[in-house]
DNA sequence: GTGGTCTAGACCACG
DNA sequence: GTGGTCTAGACCACA
């Protein structure tokens, strides 16, 4: 499910993070399913238990999964999901936004790029809509 | 100008090299200006001139900036960077807008955004006009 | 493995990088392998560990080799070596080329040492292709 | 006559003696012809004499050209330059072809280019060829 | 133990 | 004075 990729410099942790909150946003994974447990995620990636540990304690932090002591961890609820994370990745678009057009990409391109976006997001969307 | 959180996780480089890129691409540094010496700099913000040699590094490599062996480093022409930084923005710009919908922003307001970034942008870009 | 020689002006992380990719090019270095540990290597040539790293980084952006954090560093699949630096080469051979012309070598002569290059290259792949 | 780029790392000095060199290897400049002077050459181009005398000085000492106390610089006839340059030239062309094909260069590919370039070299020798 | 970052201080090449 | 290189030694993040 999750693709490592051992020759980008990333951390393994963030890609296993990455990967995962990519599964929560294409709708891979619904709101209320339970997380594969770090056990059989780590066997599955062939990677050490700790650094699955760890990309989960991150996603937590970022509201995405919340764990329950000893039955697992489970993917929030969007309403759920702490504002923080929402505003970081506003001012993000902003610094990309502007950086864009300083290198010669045209608002209207940057708009089309997002609205391309949006088709792709809400037709994945639609399997999963009955869960909201 | 250029503010350094020594809290957050990032490189001290990192931060660096991102406040000069900011300044190029709001115009408070215009294509062929001389940017300030490794070592003016590096004790304008107190820190190691091979941090701020280091920032100067990566920022040519992305092609933002170019330097003169005894005569200092310069802001390059827009034209003159390279398209593979255009590519990677586009696509993290990509990852972006998914990510945000699935938050519950709409499309209309991400392009909203943008539009602002780009009013932003002309407004700045008058003033440097001149220096062209 | 790889001789340093202090006297001649070039950078002694250049030195290395060229070693280094001596050892790939030959075949003495498999894609795949894992290279010398930055702290190892720079134990062995009795120079600072920073000026391996150093070697080592610039050997990344050519494609050449990948590290992974915590792992170590790894030669790269040739297929993944960015073609930046193949053009880069072939304008090289050019340049030498007509020099060598005016030097009053022949076309002929040229050849035959690129041929001789290529005899040289085939017989020691034999040797790594079971590696493969 | 000659471009300097300030873009490029390269010294000032590299890329003017570099430039000469190229003048002298397509036959613009002929063996025994005077060279321009330091003073009339750094005029021209806007730079330093001091960089200028720097680029004759290694030129001098590949053989390419030689200076006469009071005269000025002329250049060498292709018999008096030294065979180290040629050596030289020589085992970093082997270098290239091995890297070359380490890359997926044909052998074949490589003498095209070669030859090529002994094209473009004979065409151009044709002007200067009484002067032999 | 691995690579990545940072500092302090030095020396050299360049113009 | 400028950028570029190197060393010594330290600390951190990663797996």
């Amino acid at each position: 499910m999750i693709q490592l990729n051992y020759r980008d410099g990333r951390p393994i942790y963030e890609q296993v993070r990455d990967g995962l909150r990519q599964l929560l946003v294409v709708g891979a994974i619904q709101p209320g399913d339970k997380l594969p447990s770090v056990r059989s995620l780590a066997a599955q990636l062939a990677i050490n238990p700790n650094t699955i540990q760890r990309a989960y304690e991150t996603l937590e932090q970022e509201g995405y999964v919340y764990s329950v002591p000893g039955k697992g961890s489970f993917a929030a609820r969007r309403e759920e999901i702490d504002g923080t994370r929402r505003q970081e990745l506003l001012s993000r678009l902003d610094e990309l936004a502007e950086e864009l057009m300083y290198l010669g990409v045209t608002p209207e391109e940057i708009a089309r790029r997002c609205a391309r976006a949006a088709e792709k997001k809400q037709s994945k969307g639609k399997e999963g809509a009955a869960h909201d």
